[in-house]
DNA sequence: TAGCCGTCGGCAAGCGCTTGCGCAAGCGCT
DNA sequence: AGCGCTTGCGCAAGCGCTTGCCGACGGCTA
């Protein structure tokens, strides 16, 4: 690493004060147009490349976004940072990473990072299990922040996806095309997603007029392989089910996995929907009807909220509880096609009611 | 954002100097056991959080690694970030990221913001185009440096696939199930990994003693949409191949779309091996046999280079150009299920020949 | 011509930390 | 008792920048 031509050196080169370069850099004060020019002149002649690290330790601000995830592999990650990034065409916005490895004590050390790094605002995704020490030092600090996905603490703004009118939708879609049994692959019990998608579940029904029946939900523990024994064991049922609603995308690989083994064709046999699309889902045979999370939307709607926090456009209004709402991606597992309803290679999608933003 | 807690106010409470409570904290001087024991009570008290902004300005490094992405969707942007959080539980560095959009232009105002920010080193994924004045501002600061994916520029560390035997070795399993007209469906001209491929594509068939035949080579341009062309432009010659191998994992989502679409089963009717891992792949009807990319090693490899580089570990060797071997991953898209030479719901893999390190 | 005000730019303090230097005290030795 | 050594810790400079303050200058009005 080399060049370390400081503002000084500018200045001495210009021959002005060191504060005047500093002037011209930031436009923060009115500079005749001769000595800019000179100054101008000099930064190109030197290569002088401001040090935001002094600078930071003057304002006291680093323009840095600290991200936390519960893993990389978060699907909120790459929107987060996306929108970020777009955050700092316009105002000069970075971002940090730290990963939380789903781990309590790992959350608690990526945070201790970035509040020493000092960054302006965060961004996290809390993952299950005791976050209480970990937010409550983010209150106390006083950083601006944003939890993403889950809802766990109403001191904090947070965004997240609508999950009972997306699946009461999911199910009443296959209830108009006639189905009466339609089985649940549910989610790990505890998550407030696996909680709300079961009461959209029954929401659905009841709307339908369907009666809700025990014997038709199955837990597929938000993962693959229980998915599949969870499908197993739907299928064994005296009277299985004739449609399937999936609860996530993992669990959506297990569902189908389980469906192939056992013979199943989908949706000539068994139609099935899912909460969830999944990259390259439209190579999958069949096409999956899903409701797609608004990832991207939540994201942006987060780091924007985050961005007017730390700017204090917002004053100190109370935090906010956004929902929004999915998107209705309508193919082929449904079997709408073979039933006439809607052509076999049309892909439509629709906006589903959500209710957001809501001011709590 | 309160508690500017600092260190002259933890060493006020503890009843020692400033610099005292920074040796106990960096553990940079022995401090007898009783002063360590009061300060470290005070900053407990007190809540410090020392001030890496400050600390960074003194020392002049920042333990921050910048990383350049073509796009956020980049293979390499979420195994680079997770091999430097890695590197993070142990040296202390974290990730500042910057989208390059694949424009010249935002490629170089993402390298401005990083060298602004004094960053340790970069992880660079270039992208096409003319990135010289990038490069040679990366050269001239000295800034340590590894570029990943593409071998553009012989100054700096570089970190990629390997991509000829790879390629071959597709070819050769074809070959050896007996088929004689193999396609190639290649990337966009001018790229080095489309060319390694396609000359991995002619060696594949030199060794296995086939002819090179230019009719059954179509360029499907890196991207779903024209790989779909490609394939009808193959199938409809008088002579179309029975075999074809995919250049990368977008074209084949376009080839596997195109053969849908004209009737033809995989591996029945014609076998399918592709250069890339798709996620969800095992799911696909019908699972591909392919070479997976190495992303995780590459990334992996590259931010350990870097980060011996930033600590000056190697002292100043010269720039290496390491190609990793990809991995043969065995599913039933070549058809050797069917032609009974592997069971059909076996998945095995193999490390492919690479030549790696290659210290040029 | 004197007085005033607006404009322009330099001076210097200080952001929170690290680190070379030097002092004081305690030790073993001659 | 006096010497030099080690050990433990405080002092203060300074990292590269921002910003409040003030002085100099010139054009305007009275």
């Amino acid at each position: 690493m080399r060049s370390p031509v400081t503002m000084t050196d500018v200045a001495a080169q210009a021959g002005v004060a060191a504060s005047t370069v500093s002037h011209v850099v930031n436009e923060t004060r009115p500079v005749s147009a001769a000595l800019r020019e000179r100054v101008l002149e000099a930064i190109r002649y030197t290569g002088y490349s401001p040090n935001r690290v002094a600078r930071s330790l003057v304002t006291s601000d680093t323009h840095l976004i600290g991200i936390v995830m519960s893993a990389l592999t978060n699907r909120f990650f790459v929107p987060v940072v996306a929108a970020i990034d777009r955050a700092g065409r316009r105002y000069g916005y970075s971002s940090v990473l730290a990963d939380s490895r789903d781990r309590v004590d790992d959350e608690t050390e990526a945070v201790d990072m970035l509040l020493s790094r000092r960054v302006d605002g965060i961004v996290l995704a809390p993952v299950a299990g005791d976050r209480k020490p970990v937010l409550d030092r983010l209150a106390a600090e006083e950083v601006p922040t944003v939890l993403i996905d889950r809802f766990v603490d109403d001191r904090f703004d947070q965004v997240g996806v609508e999950n009972v009118e997306a699946t009461a939708s999911l199910v009443q879609h296959l209830a108009a095309l006639g189905h009466t049994r339609i089985a649940l692959v549910s989610g790990l019990s505890g998550l407030s997603t696996s909680t709300e998608r079961a009461a959209g579940y029954r929401l659905g029904l009841e709307r339908a007029g369907l009666p809700f029946n025990r014997d038709l939900v199955a837990c597929g523990k938000s993962a693959a392989a229980p998915a599949e024994r969870a499908v197993a064991t739907l299928l064994s049922r005296g009277d299985p089910p004739t449609a399937i609603v999936s609860g996530n995308n993992y669990m959506t690989i297990g569902v189908l996995r389980e469906l192939r083994r056992s013979g199943m064709r989908v949706p000539e046999n068994i139609a099935l929907v899912a909460y969830d699309d999944i990259e390259f889902s439209e190579v999958f045979e069949p096409r999956l009807t899903v409701t797609a999370q608004p990832v991207a939307q939540i994201a942006s709607t987060a780091v924007n909220l985050l961005i007017r926090r730390i700017t204090g456009k917002d004053g100190d209004r109370d935090p906010q509880r956004i929902q929004i709402a999915g998107t209705f991606v309508h193919r082929e597992s449904c079997g709408c096609g073979i039933r006439g309803l809607i052509g076999k290679t049309t892909e439509s999608s629709a906006r589903l009611p959500g209710r957001s933003p809501h001011q709590r």
